[in-house]
DNA sequence: AAGTGGTCTAGACCACTCG
DNA sequence: GAGTGGTCTAGACCACTTG
């Protein structure tokens, strides 16, 4: 049996609780791909709890890709592997820190300037309106990897001029110091040779092959608050995407449709 | 009022109905990003559908990051802008078609080789096991814009070496042939220097930028069925991105857990 | 015919936010 | 206290797949 008991006293919902127990089996191999994970029927009876509830739990398994659905046969488990850190919203740091490696960043400089149209136009904020640039060279293991170039509205961010610390990232003091947390990004990279002066910055050759990058990053709300602009060296970056078919909601009715 | 009547005898499912009139409004932006859509409990109410269903519309628009619902608030309409053919699975032929070009492909070669360590790990195959090679020139617009190669395994697509036809897209003659879909993909991207081969292939200078990418696609089971390998313009070409912070299922119990 | 997932109902209690 | 979304129940009918 594949299924444990719950805990009706946990403050963590029982839909979790089965979502995350059947998530071990999937992990540890218990469930294997291709195989079937308990109908939402043996769920709902052998826990005692309404088709509803077991029907949750499998649908957030559904949604994340670990599962796939085929009605009248059953659910099933996908030999897709989840990728971790894969088109999700993550800082730098963060990412690097996936890879196991110690980062930190050079500030080059920090200060308020004028927009220019590019960056106004990713925050929509007047032509020429004022924004905070912080500008920095990244390292991971203390090897340069790229340079970064963060715009955010000087309205709201004047007090980074003052407190921003070379050794924190700067996700992290938005999310302290302001309470923000990034909800999504549009970033778009292409690929192009270093100029001579970026590339002493990297440690590479002038015309050695880099990506560049730009990043909006916006609130819940869809509001836009930081603009990035970097350069990473070709050599020791790969963008890595998980690709997905729009699954969508179909199956049954739209069938029907076609016919 | 931005509610309207259902249609109860449709094949379509009442939430799905309520999800496009909700859809329809956001956007022709008779809702606005910030402003609320209709609570739950007035949707179940004005159209005389249940709860459960007023929510699974909802939650639909929800998981797409259309709207996001603030417990105790409401569910507010997102000013993030959906971007179409963002980390979906989408042939050349269609992420061309997509932004108006005229695309066409011409084929280099076609025939069965051994697979090589990278193509045989990522089909799992046996080593040197035979696969099908179709080596194209992608052009949008008459212009050259990369050179894909795919690699498929022999045994299941031994006739695409007599019946493909340069003028169809991959992918539609492998559903339309093999009733194959695929599900997913995992691609990786790197930025480098072209060689003066493929340099002549594409119609640009040696040693210009390009991506190399890697892509390796899945069906539903998980089952890899399609590996490539191509090189595509750095001036001609653009990745672009929408990361999303994994919303998942928090809100509630989260912060208690925290307390 | 039996089992599966997809949809739907009509209730319920809760924690949360706001005025 | 009124309104909101988050969770949950105990049923129901349907279309679909498989034996």
């Amino acid at each position: 049996m594949v299924l444990s008991e719950l805990d009706r006293g946990s403050v963590v919902p029982l839909y979790y609780q089965i979502r995350q127990h059947l998530l071990e089996q999937i992990r540890t191999g218990l469930l294997k791909p291709g195989q079937p994970i308990p109908s939402e029927q043996e769920i709902s009876e052998q826990l005692s709890v309404s088709r509803m509830t077991a029907r949750q739990a499998v649908k957030s398994l559904c949604d994340e890709g670990l599962v796939y659905s085929e009605r009248g046969k059953g659910t099933f488990v996908s030999g897709i592997k989840q990728e971790k850190n894969v088109s999700q919203l993550l800082s730098f740091t963060q990412e690097m820190k996936a890879h196991g490696a110690r980062v930190h960043s050079r500030i080059l400089s920090l200060k308020a300037v004028s927009s220019d149209a590019g960056v106004s136009a990713a925050l929509r904020l007047r032509p020429g309106e004022k924004v905070v640039r912080l500008k920095r060279v990244r390292l991971a293991d203390s090897v340069p990897m790229g340079i970064e170039t963060s715009y955010l509205p000087f309205e709201r961010f004047a007090n980074l001029l003052k407190t921003f610390n070379a050794d924190t990232s700067l996700y992290q003091t938005l999310a302290d110091q302001y309470g923000i947390h990034m909800h999504a990004a549009d970033e778009a990279a292409e690929a192009g040779l270093v100029t001579a002066q970026d590339a002493r910055l990297l440690g590479i050759r002038a015309g050695s092959p880099v990506f560049f990058f730009t990043r909006v990053s916006y609130l819940k709300s869809g509001r836009p608050i930081e603009f990035v602009r970097s350069i990473y060296r070709g050599d020791r970056f790969k963008i890595v995407n998980r690709l997905t078919h729009q699954s969508n909601l179909d199956s049954g009715w739209r069938r029907k449709y076609a016919q």
